[in-house]
RNA sequence: GGGCGGUUAGCUCAGCUGGUUAGAGUGCUGCGUUGACAUCGCAGAGGUCACUGGUUCGAUUCCAGUACCGCCCA
């Protein structure tokens, strides 16, 4: 035990927390056992494994409270686990992050008056990879002030070499399998960013705009059709008029051309069950190049293919005098024209939904052009299976649903980024006989014409699809480490709900594929934080909360605490200081709490047994702590973080605090004997140590720097057995029998406030005891009644018709209590206080008596319910009786 | 258009397989300088559990519908 002399009466974060995070890292206790025998004992059965990997947070991002709450869970499932005794990994590491990365140092070249162009492809990435040494720590460095446990020995990046190799390795065994292909396909291209993006990058916002009729003239002929658009500029790339088969409207001109407006061309007229009759005119421009519904109708009538914009989105040389307009200019100008050659019919205010890119919010172009994909059906299918049969756990369940709504319906996923930072394609093309090349290594001559002149695409993948291997690249796969064969499958995935598609699915199939098993067991999915008055955090809102200030300010244990409790898995929640400000206090109660144990243990020792038979209340407080254990344990096991955490601060606050140190004081003061005092000290520093224990996996800090002045075995908190909660120290008696007398002492404290007798004025109280039983409990309690109650006398008797007079009463369970007020009881005031209780039971009697008379509920309640409520109302009636009684004492 | 979540004390939220006199934190009121803690203690006020039906002996809890809020997908 060390000295405990200098503790401050405020418990400060700041010196405890960098200290004990230094300890740990240093002592290699994050570190996961890794040798020859694991992965045999594992699969005999002799050790049990848990292991997590972490979801690499972009590389040169900083923290922000998505991760202090997915890693927060993270930590705590992790040191459960490690304190179990269970051999864990839990493996962090950092995503590349390529179109963010890249984008910001080009912004940060830009100002140098650099482009990417101007320095080269390799310079290029010098250049990130310069940025990535400079800025890579900081994230990690901010992960470990919130106290992960993380095994950093064995951390990962999505670029390095073992994770590439994964990547090549996955992506020409899958285009071996005829699983990737490269086409030419219509994209979502984002202009800004310029590459193309996948479905799910883009994002769906509401905005104004407009509906453009335009007339299109039948050649040879005085009819015209009229169409309606959202985007006249792409009728420069139109190859058909789309009406439905069935309108009536059109059926005499289909198979006819029309002449389109501005250009020199004749497009025909085609029938399609897509065309939707109602809306607009009910035909439709078809510009195969640059929607992705035409796209799919010009494949089906076989139509041209027009590209009329280029990757900035600016009109290209297709596109006749609108030339090098950018796309809006180019709308506004093909409008006028219109106009004023007299096609336009009229325009209609519309709000539709654009897609737009997820990082920088550019609208996006569909743009058809030749990218690589992966076919998806195949390999969604062992997904969908492996949640189906539950080989795949979310939690909560609801999620289960989302994933596999999603699975069932997925489309071929574009997996190349013009981009340089990022997992280059491992594909060359011969210039020679135009052979294309996938191998893991680079060839030297083309295999098909032996040509040296080979050149790599230059394309990247998206990182995404490395993330999507995470799970094993990072355990060595291809090879079969001992890593890999130990810790693989993992055990959960935790993670927040945005990124099930973008992140988890991929890395089920993935897994299915490659590891012919799940990547984990159960996947935890958490919600949002929101700000506190529930909106999303965001720069552009600038109402993004640093959890490094919030640690510093308070401490990374209330950080981890306010973020795990009152809240339930999969909910957003909101994040408010006053709750911050609560969990804080906590912290200092704990604090204060351990320094009177500290304080009372100053000349304990462990193993001295001179030690007296525990007390009631001994028993009581042993009794509710293993309770609250198995409670905990319970919890955890169903993910209720939350919930676990309140019955621990429940236990510390009101349990342990409130009462059991209140009790406890006059004998460790030494005011009883010398053996009792030794008792006292011996289930204080027990409690205390096991309730830090309890609590270490949710405040690690703060528990290990009070475990350590408690008598302990062991170096560290966070290799102390679990407390689970033991059978034997349960005590139903003891708890029954404190729950009485916290009961009495609650009458007495509550009819003192009410009659304004304070606390500095001693009481004197008549107890009468309901049966013989009930007054030894209250025997047996009386110190603690003296103690808690203020008292200076208490009679402690039998019940009786005989009441004392000039007293103030309240009617507990079993006990009349009588707080004895010479000459200061109004009669008259008192009668009407206890008239008004009388009351509240009746309605309880006459609800208990109902429900009691209910043949239904005696035939078809369960036994165990109808008892409980016969004992109420028994209890209730005890109750008024002695009411009644002494309403008639007082002359009634 | 389809799907999901929410609606419980002034505020933020629990209440997890239906039975509690419906809870917590915070805020509010009153009292309190007791040898851990005022980042505290004691006591108290405060809720027709959104609404309407249904199932059931019994619904805050299960089902259906309605309203409002939020999210996801198309």
């Amino acid at each position: 035990m060390k000295d405990e002399q200098n503790l401050s009466t405020v418990y400060d974060p700041q010196s405890v927390e960098e200290k004990w995070y230094q300890v740990w890292e240093k002592e290699g206790y994050f570190k996961a056992r890794v040798d020859e025998e694991l992965s045999e004992q594992k699969v005999a059965g002799e050790v049990k494994i848990f292991s997590v990997v972490m979801p690499p947070p972009n590389v040169t991002g900083s923290l922000h409270l998505g991760h202090a709450l997915d890693n927060t869970l993270q930590d705590i499932l992790t040191r459960w686990h490690r304190m179990q005794g269970e051999e864990t990994l839990w493996l962090p590491g950092t995503d590349h992050a390529g179109i963010a990365t890249q984008a910001r140092v080009e912004e940060h070249l830009a100002k140098e008056g650099l482009s990417k162009e101007d320095l080269g492809r390799e310079k290029f990435l010098e250049r990130v990879w310069a940025w990535k040494r400079q800025y890579g720590g900081h994230i990690t460095t901010q992960l470990r002030k919130l106290g992960t446990s993380c095994d950093w020995s064995q951390e990962r990046f999505t670029l390095d070499e073992g994770c590439s190799r994964a990547v090549r390795e996955v992506f020409v065994r899958l285009y071996e399998k005829g699983l990737i292909y490269q086409g030419n396909y219509i994209i979502n291209w984002c202009p800004k960013c310029e590459t193309t993006i996948s479905d799910i990058e883009v994002e769906h916002a509401p905005q104004a705009g407009k509906i453009w009729h335009i007339r299109y003239p039948v050649v040879d002929s005085e009819e015209e059709i009229i169409i309606a658009t959202t985007r006249p500029e792409t009728m420069l790339g139109d190859t058909a008029v789309a009406v439905h088969p069935e309108d009536e409207r059109y059926r005499h001109l289909v198979g006819k051309e029309l002449r389109l407006p501005l250009t020199e061309r004749t497009i025909p007229i085609i029938t399609d069950e897509y065309v939707d009759r109602e809306f607009g005119t009910g035909a439709v421009k078809v510009t195969p190049a640059h929607d992705p519904n035409d796209f799919e109708m010009g494949l089906r009538h076989n139509l041209e293919q027009i590209t009329v914009l280029d990757r900035q989105a600016v009109m290209n040389e297709q596109a006749g005098k609108y030339t090098g307009m950018e796309r809006y200019a180019a709308r506004k100008q093909v409008v006028a024209d219109l106009e004023k050659l007299g096609f336009l019919v009229k325009v209609e205010e519309h709000e539709h939904a654009v897609g737009q890119c997820y990082r920088c919010d550019t609208v996006i172009e569909p743009l058809v052009s030749k990218q690589w994909f992966v076919k998806m059906k195949p390999l969604a299918e062992p997904a969908i299976q492996a949640v189906r049969e539950g080989r795949i756990r979310f939690i909560p369940e609801r999620f289960t649903k989302i994933y596999l709504n999603w699975m069932e319906n997925i489309r071929d996923w574009c997996i190349s980024r013009q981009l340089w930072w990022g997992h280059r394609l491992p594909v060359w093309y011969c210039q020679d006989c135009a052979k294309v090349i996938c191998t893991k290594e680079e060839p030297q001559v083309c295999p098909q014409c032996g040509s040296a002149s080979l050149m790599q695409d230059p394309d990247v993948l998206d990182t995404w699809f490395s993330s999507a291997l995470w799970p094993f690249s990072t355990l060595g796969w291809p090879e079969k480490t001992e890593i890999l064969q130990s810790y693989y499958p993992t055990s959960v995935l935790v993670t927040g709900r945005d990124i099930i598609f973008f992140w988890v699915a991929r890395m089920i199939f993935s897994a299915l594929e490659f590891m012919s098993d799940v990547p984990f067991r159960d996947v935890f999915i958490h919600g949002l934080v929101l700000d506190s008055q529930g909106r999303k955090m965001s720069k552009s809102l600038g109402n993004g909360i640093d959890p490094i200030e919030v640690i510093e300010e308070y401490g990374a244990d209330t950080l981890r605490f306010m973020l795990i409790t009152g809240n339930t898995p999969g909910n957003d929640l909101r994040f408010q200081t006053e709750r911050l400000e609560a969990v804080r206090n906590f912290a200092n109660k704990i604090w204060n709490a351990s320094r009177f144990a500290l304080l009372n243990l100053a000349d304990y020792q462990e193993e001295e047994n001179d030690t007296t038979a525990y007390t009631l209340a001994d028993r009581w407080i042993r009794s509710r702590f293993n309770r609250t254990a198995q409670e905990v344990t319970r919890n955890l096991e169903r993910y209720e973080l939350g919930e676990a955490a309140r019955l621990i601060y429940e236990f510390i606050w009101d349990e342990f605090c409130d009462w059991y140190i209140e009790i406890v004081k006059p004998r460790l003061y030494g005011k009883e004997t010398e053996a009792s005092r030794r008792t006292a000290q011996k289930v204080v520093a027990q409690t205390l140590r096991e309730t830090m224990e309890l609590l270490h996996p949710f405040m690690p800090f703060l528990t290990e720097e009070i475990w350590q002045y408690l008598p302990h075995e062991g170096e560290t908190v966070m290799l102390a057995p679990w407390p689970f909660g033991v059978e034997k120290e349960l005590d139903e008696q003891a708890e029954k029998e404190m729950a009485l007398l916290m009961d009495v002492v609650r009458a007495i404290r509550n009819l003192r406030s009410e009659m304004n007798v304070p606390l500095g004025k001693k009481a004197k109280v008549v107890l009468m005891a309901q049966d013989e039983e009930i007054l030894a409990i209250l025997e047996k309690g009386e110190k603690y009644l003296f103690n808690l109650a203020k008292l200076a006398e208490a009679d402690l008797v039998l019940s009786s018709p005989q009441k004392p007079e000039q007293a103030v009463t309240a009617v507990v369970s079993g006990v009349e209590v009588y707080l004895l007020l010479q000459g200061l009881v109004d009669i008259k005031q008192e009668k009407a206080r206890l008239a008004k209780e009388n009351k509240v039971l009746d309605q309880e009697i006459a609800r208990a008596e109902k429900k009691l008379s209910n043949k239904g509920f005696l035939t078809k309640a369960p036994q165990e319910i109808v008892k409980k409520e016969e004992e109420k109302l028994k209890d209730y009636r005890t109750k008024k009786e002695a009411l009644l009684e002494r309403i008639a004492s007082l002359g009634g």
